[in-house]
DNA sequence: ACAAAAAACAGAATATTATTCTGAATATGC
DNA sequence: GCATATTCAGAATAATATTCTGTTTTTTGT
């Protein structure tokens, strides 16, 4: 199965930039920025869209306004090497589980969550975590301070 | 100082719920679902702009359609415990950093980059890395597999 | 290099949306 | 309970999104 060509030019790159700073920017105010036709721009975006190279658009919440104050990072070792995707699968099934990344190292995980508090924590230890078979150990690392945090990928 | 109030209803909640999923709603459909009218959605859309819980839009852009392959976690230990601002703000400035959090454990920073390969982090290590002269070991992870990657916060 | 095909684009017309304003309804403080 | 502030809806207008058409530019095959 050949996937479909992606070429991006800088057009492209540029519109990924802004986008990526302000998704909800007007069509005509990316297009003004660019010397673009609006129509022109739309049908850009749209193919950036389809072609999956946008995944989608999210609002960035404030964590604290939603009392969300606390962030972990877990560190989960396995008994098993690739049999374990349905603990993945588990893990990124848990609405606080932000993030689930399969490292290099003896089957480990990594797991990036965001709760209000540390009873927060202990109940989805207990209440999700302990049903999963195969974990060997579990090591859970505390943020005190986030200095910086951003969803955006650096575009050259 | 007395930092503004924040008190959120189940509106408020429900408006961050959709806009996380799309920011690129638009004003009347977002009010269409919460069966309110499009002024009034504005108005408090707005409001929580300003009251900095919603913090901006942005785009969710596929790193591997822009050549951006490789994520990677890297620890880095520290000499001073408070001291080190500098340090902080020195990685965060650089553009493929993500995040840089500091966590629990004696003078500890994790951060998160994304780059295009094992060449520009080594170009990076000796680039900007060395430069920091408080950094006592740092441990780089390089994730293999990216099971679940959100910038959502689980809104209860 | 050349013609054919495809893609990208601009301009105009229309549909849809954003935004503002005003007044009513609702909640809040004292 | 009254005054004040907040939230909201409806209507009017400004701005934007979207579609369509034809042109220009780029790509492709030979």
């Amino acid at each position: 199965m050949q996937r479909t060509e992606i070429n991006l030019d800088e057009t492209d790159l540029a519109i990924l930039r802004l986008l990526q700073e302000d998704a909800r920017m007007t069509n005509v105010a990316l297009a003004a920025k660019l010397k673009m036709a609006p129509s022109a721009m739309l049908e850009r975006v749209r193919k950036l869209e389809e072609k999956g190279v946008i995944r989608g658009y999210s609002a960035v919440v404030n964590p604290l306004a939603i009392d969300k104050d606390l962030l972990v990072f877990i560190f989960i070792k396995t008994k098993d090497s690739f049999a374990d995707d349905k603990s993945a699968r588990a893990l990124a099934a848990i609405p606080q589980v932000m993030e689930v990344h399969h490292i290099a190292g003896d089957d480990c995980y990594l797991i990036k969550a965001r709760l209000s508090g540390p009873t927060e924590l202990m109940e989805l230890k207990r209440s999700r975590f302990s049903k999963i078979s195969n974990i060997i150990s579990m090591r859970t690392t505390i943020v005190l301070e986030t200095v910086k945090e951003s969803s955006h990928i650096s575009i050259d």
